[in-house]
DNA sequence: ACCTGAACACCGTTCAAGT
DNA sequence: ACCTGAACACCGTTCAAGT
């Protein structure tokens, strides 16, 4: 038995980039951000911390690739979509749902740059608003457009889902945003007189719905102006 | 003298709040979110790293008052705007101008919860769309898509701007859009074949009017299906 | 080539002790 | 009441030493 069998016996899989992202993937949706840490990832895999620096160049590589992973896995199947305004809608919905499994790839996505998981969702986006015929001239700003909203609510959900995991524990959307519109309820009368009379909007809020709609909107106003 | 006096001496103000979160958007705007440090802070104090914490719970809520102060500041003289569409304007254009100023601010924006610096966006926008004759139904939707888009572009542009400070070292906006473009020019011609012909609208891209163009636009959708 | 685990230089936070 | 600064429990990262 040579020594590097005796190792993958000590743990269920050989160390590898996928293994270790995979591990990294499972820490953050288990503890969140601030769990994933070099000697958490590196006991879970059977290894000592040092080990997985040879396979990944550091933390923000790491965090880079799980995100990367989970948004390629998320827009994959857009591509089988027959027309541009379909695949838009799977991106869209494919992302927000993958945001809404993963909080912390909402934080991550409006962080890093070229070749990153968002520059992914930039092209995919982007080839179908040039198959739904705008013009060169109106392409950058359609597809900006579509993205920004795309991370824009997405990344607002996250937080929310974060912020109600850490200080409400609540587990799942339609309870967390009860308690949240709880807390608008309860802001001052005066400085918040507004917020307040949302409280039961957002009660009875949909975010799913609403940002689909959202994304109907503005394809519509694209194929509009194209 | 009393002691008091005596280390009122030491330091150019006496320690308190305020002067702890000025000397925290300092050192945010000088060396970015991994600037900020108990230890570096107390330095610039001339005080001690525990002595903060007489003041301030925790390193969270530092991060939280720094960010409210710039909102605040940033939001404030949009009151004075007549029309409510000016105010929604001016709200929009001094978080963006906010954001560009101090790019931590966007990561931060995205982040928090009531009654949070993001929630007075929230307020400030929600009475002018109340102003502009949105039914009730309707504002919910109207004020998320406004704070959504306000906050989007915002976070995306600030993530910019430090991915340009820590990997081009590229100081201003036109500079750093540039080399992103340059960036996006060298990508690979299968996988980002969309992405590469858009280098040259980045470059020429003038983000800041065109996130007051999508304000407009979104505004003339509120006030034409109210 | 790949892994180990101790060591280094840092963090945020606490707290007994001072004034 | 407010401040001091050492101490604690952590980090990410490196690296000599192993196989």
């Amino acid at each position: 038995m040579t020594s590097k069998a005796r190792r993958a016996d000590r743990r269920e899989q050989a160390l590898s980039q996928e293994t270790i992202v995979n591990a990294a993937i499972r820490l953050l949706d288990e503890a969140g951000e601030g769990g994933l840490t070099f000697r958490a990832l590196a006991e879970r895999l059977s290894t000592g911390a040092g080990a997985i620096y040879w396979h990944v160049a550091n933390k923000d590589a790491l965090l880079v690739a799980a995100t990367d992973r989970v948004i390629s896995g998320a827009i994959a199947d857009s591509a089988r979509a027959a027309a541009a305004s379909e695949t838009i809608r799977a991106v869209a919905i494919g992302v927000f749902d993958a945001i809404d499994a993963h909080p912390w790839v909402g934080a991550q996505l409006a962080r890093a740059q070229p070749p990153s998981p968002m520059l992914k969702i930039f092209e995919r986006i982007g080839r179908a608003v040039e198959r739904l015929g705008v013009s060169y001239a109106g392409q950058f700003s359609a597809v900006t457009t579509l993205v920004n909203y795309i991370l824009g609510v997405g990344s607002q959900n996250a937080a929310n889902a974060v912020h109600a995991k850490t200080h409400w524990s609540q587990p799942n959307r339609r309870e967390f945003l009860s308690a949240m519109a709880g807390a608008w309820a309860a802001l001052d009368a005066d400085e918040y007189a507004f917020t307040r009379t949302m409280a039961a909007p957002l009660r009875e809020h949909d975010d799913r719905a609403h940002f689909l709609a959202g994304i109907e909107l503005i394809v519509a106003g694209i194929q509009h102006s194209a």
